[in-house]
DNA sequence: CGGGTTCTTGACTAGTTTCAAGCAAAGTGG
DNA sequence: CCACTTTGCTTGAAACTAGTCAAGAACCCG
């Protein structure tokens, strides 16, 4: 399994386009890239996804303007800024974070294929965080203009939308339990475990493994510890052999038992909405 | 100015009537009581809080279909449950928080007036946090069971739940960066100027000072740290005079320098919407 | 091959928790 | 109204956790 393999990639997007130069907010792609039309949207089948009715996915149709592509390391979402867009992660991986005047920073969440990207920047004024893409992605891209049509017309749609926003808080409160009361061994075991199950959701895995994208760096800045301390906390955790983690595959070795070092009451999932 | 005085009580609450033992979630209170009616609501006046047409109020008061109160440490929202209320808190304080295994407890964040409570039960299946009252509330119910017809009826009020939700969200996100990345006494800094702030939208502030009900255990469990070091970064904080803060009572001496301890950058307000 | 990024390690320092105790104010009950 | 209990705040010392600095190793990529 070699670097920026298959396993984070949807199949539609299996060569993603690392040469396309997307550097700004604004660079999309040129007009002759053809849109992956909703109906053949390869993450919608998903079981842990809900299904639309018609009138849905042809409203959904026409509310996806356009569907981007960014270089891993783009910063496509900027903090103290406003955004004409609404994204959903068709493939890759992102991670939103936010930043203090010294350059301090702490990564907030991480975004995967299904996930819904600046809401908050649509619906307040300002966003308040910055997004990065951590891989290659492919976004589909919604005008802010027309969410109150969505709102309007599709009062499932504005249902699913607060769903995925409930949700993604309920992530951050994790976090932040993490983060004040959990040790760094913990905290560590409680992320990798989640992040491997909702890899999981969307069908990043194979058995257990997946492909992680981000360095220990990242990890530090996730669990709002120091760089150094996090290498000595995953040597820490793979000395334990609950998880293996070479090259960027990560498998999980014993879920149980990494559930029961993360503290985490497993949670049955429903299916979730995903617009 | 004695314990539990008015600085956190709005007019109409004012003698909060801590005998009533509301003990559980279910406990409401007899059909004798009056409810407050929307068009004479006392906080809606408020210019932090947007105004409603004269249909968004008539559904809203027929949305409204009790009022509680509960007494001060009732935990009136319970983790892993299901809610078949939604609550806009009326007067008084509550906290959201969390709890580990072993009893270890996070707090995610306060409520005070104008702000909604238990959104995430009646969106997902079960509530992720608990709620417990700081001192007596009063608190305006909804039925769960008629969120839909709000959806189908009012996406305007669709959206500012939404709204509300992603507020809710930014609140954590900001919280996740102090907990991750601010040093103790900057973390200490930003809660207490942050809460200070919210306060002041809802009319709890007088000149430069508010009524705080927590202790500094609570403050502990807000900060991710222990009550010991609680403790000393409280009296480093004081040290500096840039606030006073005697019995209950918290005030901002200059709060310029308080925001830069902070590391905040302030952000303008607009109304914003209020259910 | 060479330069950059990521990971690893050791030694030292700073920050934080834990334990233990004492004190002050408020609340309770005879 | 006065012991008595409880709750919240404060303090010191010891132990531990985590951060910083510095340097080297491993890996990746052109």
């Amino acid at each position: 399994m070699e670097h920026c393999g298959r396993l984070f990639c949807t199949p539609l997007t299996d060569r993603p386009s690392n040469q396309i130069g997307a550097a700004m907010d604004s660079s999309r792609l040129p007009a002759n890239a053809r849109l992956l039309p909703c109906e053949l949207c390869p993450l919608r089948p998903r079981p842990a996804l809900r299904e639309f009715s018609p009138e849905e996915l042809a409203f959904v149709k026409s509310f996806k303007v356009d569907e981007l592509r960014v270089a891993a390391g783009t910063n496509f979402l900027r903090e103290r800024t406003q955004s004409e867009h609404l994204y959903t992660v068709l493939s890759g991986w992102a991670f939103r974070y936010k930043l203090l005047d010294d350059g301090r920073r702490q990564i907030l969440n991480y975004a995967i294929p299904a996930d819904m990207l600046g809401l908050q920047g649509a619906i307040m004024k300002e966003m308040e965080h910055s997004v990065d893409a951590l891989t290659p992605m492919a976004l589909c891209v919604f005008p802010r203009t027309r969410l109150w049509d969505l709102y309007s017309r599709f009062p499932s749609l504005a249902f699913d939308i607060t769903w995925l926003a409930a949700r993604e808080e309920q992530h951050i409160d994790e976090n932040l339990l993490s983060l004040g009361r959990r040790s760094a061994l913990e905290r560590l075991a409680y992320l990798l475990l989640h992040l491997f199950a909702r890899a999981e959701e969307v069908g990043l895995t194979q058995n257990r493994s997946v492909q992680f994208p981000f360095t220990q760096q990242h990890l530090a800045d996730s669990l709002g510890m120091s760089l150094v301390h996090t290498n000595r906390t995953v040597q820490r955790l793979l000395a334990t052999k609950i998880v293996r983690w070479n090259n960027r595959v990560f498998e999980v070795v014993d879920r149980d038992e990494l559930a029961v070092l993360a503290g985490d009451e497993a949670q049955p999932r429903v299916p979730r909405p995903f617009i």
